[in-house]
RNA sequence: GUCCUCAUAGUGCAGCGGUCAGCACGUCAGAUUCUCAGUCUGAAAACCGGGGUUCGAAUCCCCGUGGGGAUGCCA
């Protein structure tokens, strides 16, 4: 049997960093497997849902390389389906509405109570009702109690999960449970009029319902603390929990990997799948992502939207193995690691249990790094791009030049924004001035810096060869001859040239700048700037 | 309230009964270079608390504490 695994995200509001790193489990765990990746489009919150949500998400899986194997399936267009598996529920006895209006009930009772996800009695158990109210109704005891801050919390407890009941009454007898069953009517009734005494305790042996989670290991949850759910709204729509369950049996999902806040979800689920006589898939769960405070991103706050990393010039690469390791490792210490050595090294054991919080500053480091190594021709379109986008006219610029301005940048950016940020001075024609820059390295000492900068502009208009070799013998001799060091050149001019203390080196930037702007601007320089 | 789940440096991971508790980002210091970045070297920095089990626990169990989640019509 192949795997076959889903993204099922709800197109409302833009998709985050957790979201797609889901994907991204999902992804290579497909892949690693020789399974299938599907993509299920959850879209049944009419009010919440729209298209706009559903193309940035489709734009960020397309530019994280997230390629599905088949037709997105739409949860809307699946409604006939959902409708059918609620009939199903309520024809075989599992699910019942008391009319139209009324929300329909999937009811938690031995008929589904299949060996494979709920134990047989187990333990010896009982609960305290001695404060609070106890009521009974037809399908469960309520447990009625007041917290200290006033929230009423209700607590419906099915029969058929309290085996071998006896109630414990506060004169110390035990009454059979069934007697109370056998005696409520169609509404709560409370179960001190019923037994003429007030209850106190209930007596019970504990089911669990279990399931085998691949990343967590077995879990389980007692069957008592679960309640009967609604399937269906009272105007008949299906809830998350139907139709999710009743799609991926649809779709022939084996296998659901998710975020642990569905944890609880899966409990509820293995009924549902129960219901309609489908076999449960395999289930993993892993942590959530965090953000800087520690708390779950949230797409309402507009948090780490994918297409916000794509702005900033993040490469989709880097997101991808970044993300991949947010609760992953392939164990050996590797962390920057090709999308093929990452699907050969993925299993589902290796996922962490514990949530990890979104560190931008590594994502930045690991960005830098994966700039420095990428090929040149690879590179140039992105920068290209990038330069357009910010209303410079790359077009215009040589592409050798362009070409040899990568090179030297290559390593000194992080990305590709700071590319721009970095070389304005390559492209305008006027330098803004870093005041601070001016001040301590031309201005300062009577003018120091000045007249360096005076003392090699004339070298510099003789030189007939402007090319980074001869620039570099020029300058190199001036500071020899004058006894200087390299640095008291080489800043002034820079500063002159670029405007502040920051640029490749000293030579390869004004080749790059070129002749004519090299000398114009310290020509500007001098006749502008007056020593201190 | 009840139930589920998680817990190793600031952050991300490694560790799965015996390690000087390892790696990476970040931080700090030094080296290199004309600045920055990079590279190299070094440093500081962690097993949430308390009980057990064991010759021996970060590792297994229990109880706390803290975070996250669920608790009949969000997904």
């Amino acid at each position: 049997m192949t795997i076959r695994v889903r993204f099922a995200p709800s197109p409302t509001g833009n998709v985050h960093i957790g979201n797609i790193r889901v994907a991204i489990f999902n992804w290579l765990y497909a892949r690693s497997q020789g399974g299938k990746f599907l993509l299920r489009i959850e879209d049944t919150d009419l009010e919440r849902s729209t298209p706009q949500a559903i193309a940035t998400l489709l734009d960020a899986l397309n530019w994280l390389g997230l390629h599905y194997d088949e037709e997105a399936v739409y949860q809307t267009a699946m409604r006939h389906r959902h409708d059918d598996a609620v009939k199903l529920m309520i024809e075989q006895g599992h699910a019942s509405r008391k009319s139209e209006g009324e929300p329909t009930i999937l009811h938690l009772h031995e008929g589904l109570f299949d060996p494979s996800f709920v134990t047989e009695p187990r333990d010896a158990a009982e609960i305290d009702v001695s404060q609070g109210e106890l009521f009974a109704n037809p399908c469960a005891l309520v447990h009625e109690t007041t917290s200290s801050k006033g929230e009423v919390f209700t607590r419906p407890i099915a029969w058929d999960s309290l085996a071998c009941l006896e109630i414990e009454t506060e004169d110390g007898q035990r009454v059979a449970g069934s007697v109370l069953r056998d005696k409520t009517s169609e509404c709560n009734t409370d179960a001190t009029s019923l037994l003429g005494k007030k209850p106190v305790k209930l007596h019970f042996k504990r089911r669990y319902v279990f399931y085998d989670d691949m990343v967590l290991g077995r879990l389980e949850k007692p069957l008592d603390s679960l309640r009967d759910l609604v399937i269906a709204r009272s105007d008949g729509s299906p809830v998350f929990h139907l139709a999710n369950v009743v799609d991926d049996v649809e779709m022939g999902i084996t296998h659901i990997l998710r975020g642990n806040d569905h944890i609880e979800n899966t409990y509820r689920h293995l009924f549902i799948f129960k219901a309609i006589n489908a076999a449960p898939p395999k289930y993993a769960h892993f942590p959530m992502i965090v953000n800087a405070k520690g708390k779950p991103y949230s797409k309402r706050d507009g948090d780490a939207y994918v297409g916000d990393f794509k702005e900033k010039g993040f490469l989709p690469e880097c997101l991808f193995n970044f993300l991949a390791l947010c609760g992953w490792a392939p164990g050996d210490g590797r962390e920057i690691m090709k999308r093929e050595e990452m699907v050969k090294a993925f299993s589902l054991d290796r996922i962490n249990s514990s949530a990890a919080q979104f560190n931008c500053e590594k994502l930045e480091w690991m960005n830098g790094q994966y700039l420095t190594k990428m090929d040149l021709l690879t590179l140039l379109p992105l920068i290209r791009a990038e330069l357009k986008n910010e209303g410079i006219a790359a077009g215009d610029f040589d592409a050798k030049w362009l070409a040899r301005l990568i090179e030297l940048e290559q390593e000194r950016m992080r990305t590709i924004k700071e590319f721009v940020e970095h070389t304005s001075y390559f492209f305008a024609d006027q330098v803004q001035f870093d005041e601070k820059a001016v001040k301590k390295v031309l201005q300062k000492n009577e003018g120091a810096g000045l007249k360096i900068i005076a003392g090699i502009l004339s070298i510099l208009q003789s030189l007939a060869d402007w090319t980074e070799k001869a620039l570099e013998e020029k300058i190199t001799a001036f500071a020899e001859g004058k006894g200087l060091k390299m640095g008291d050149v080489a800043q002034p001019l820079r500063v002159a040239i670029t405007g502040g203390t920051v640029s490749p080196g000293i030579w390869e930037t004004l080749f790059l700048v070129g002749r004519e702007r090299a000398l114009a601007r310290i020509s500007r320089v001098l006749a502008e700037v007056k020593p201190e």
